[in-house]
DNA sequence: GGTGCTCAGTGATAAAGTCACATTCAACCG
DNA sequence: CGGTTGAATGTGACTTTATCACTGAGCACC
């Protein structure tokens, strides 16, 4: 039996298999672009497996990571473009190969109309998806950005080093390339990372906090 | 009759009397204070009339303007909390004197399952939300402040002058008072406001661009 | 071994945030 | 009415971020 979103597990057999069989089945590759900004939404992104990146391009060209969807994760951002009928305003990368379902507008309704389990799911997942949003908005406004560097860099090292440019760090945190060059280059002199071109090496000592 | 909000308008007679009969009706005074980060959720605030802002407060003491609720607005965020069962993040304070329902959970879970055009509704507000807080984080990761400030300006003079401190100003676009007060200063200087204690005249040449 | 990338480092300068304190204004009291 | 008080505003000094304009380093591919 196929990997399964765990949206769909709660439901009752009936709706569950006429929702299979109206999702559409997609394979993303690392790299794909899952949509742009201005793009048309074409169903719900229901991720099964893998992660896929959401951010958002500003005027002056700068971008900046909203948020990640991980297994059993939906493309929240979706559903508000299917119910308003415009467009995308932030773009999606695949970071790593991702499978997904893609559940038509008409399915959608239809899961939405009969199912309270799924509606509740969904809205908790919107309420999620604002909750990252409120948090990032604190962050940004007033976090000062060599802790927000670190944190990130906590986070994200599962005792390797990360394999991430400058450049893709800075729109991590929604800054300049430069900046972040320069905070990382203090960090190695104060002996808190190690350095080479494409990777970040959080030394042991600084892990714990 | 008494006014309604927009979003019961469109239900079918008799879930819309339903729906009535167990919303609770309160009027709130400009000033009061809705719900603080923490509280727990009684249900889904739906505006009627008035304005109520909501904000966040940063662990370094300053706050920050999310969005506002007017007419026929919900407050999504209260969605999310009573789906999660988890307490506010956020605070929100009444503008002006506002007559709203607080639709039980239970209510709303019914309207949920029984009217299409509800979720609908419901669903579009959620994604009008989460666009409102993208181009939060937009402006705030790569806006210009003084540029903020005047769109702030423009946007609250409808040809009078805007009853607000330098403090609440600050609060409005997540920074701090002493850089409003100087960016003010400036514009003062070059002619483009006039200042009093309490008080910011955008003045007529600058409210066209 | 050269050539052409992308990636990283850096100086100079401007914008924004922080801290500490001075000043001004308006309301209220006696 | 003058004096007192508290909020609101002004400002200097300094730090942190952002921007601009380059320079230098590492790596792949001929």
């Amino acid at each position: 039996m196929t990997a399964q979103h765990a949206l769909l597990e709660c439901l009752p057999a009936g709706l569950r298999a006429e929702a299979e069989q109206h999702a559409q089945r997609i394979h993303l590759s690392a790299g794909d672009v899952v949509f742009r900004a201005g793009d048309g939404c074409r169903g719900l992104p229901m991720v099964i497996s893998g992660s896929v990146r959401v951010q958002m391009l500003g005027a002056s060209g700068h971008g900046i990571v909203l948020y990640r969807m991980g297994p059993d994760d939906l493309c929240t951002l979706s559903i508000g473009c299917l119910m308003a009928g415009r467009g995308y305003r932030a773009e999606a990368h695949v970071e790593e190969p991702t499978e997904a379902l893609l559940m038509p507008r008409q399915a959608f309704d239809r899961l939405m109309a009969q199912s309270a389990e799924f509606r509740q799911q969904i809205m908790a997942s919107y309420g999620r998806r604002l909750d990252d949003l409120m948090l990032l908005v604190e962050e940004i406004a007033f976090g000062r950005l060599d802790q927000r560097l670190l944190e990130w860099l906590k986070a994200h090292a599962n005792g390797r080093p990360a394999l991430i440019t400058h450049q893709e760090l800075a729109v991590e945190l929604g800054t300049a390339r430069e900046v972040v060059s320069r905070l990382l280059k203090d960090f190695e002199r104060h002996g808190r990372v190690r350095l080479a071109r494409g990777r970040v090496e959080l030394l042991q000592s600084q892990e714990v906090d």
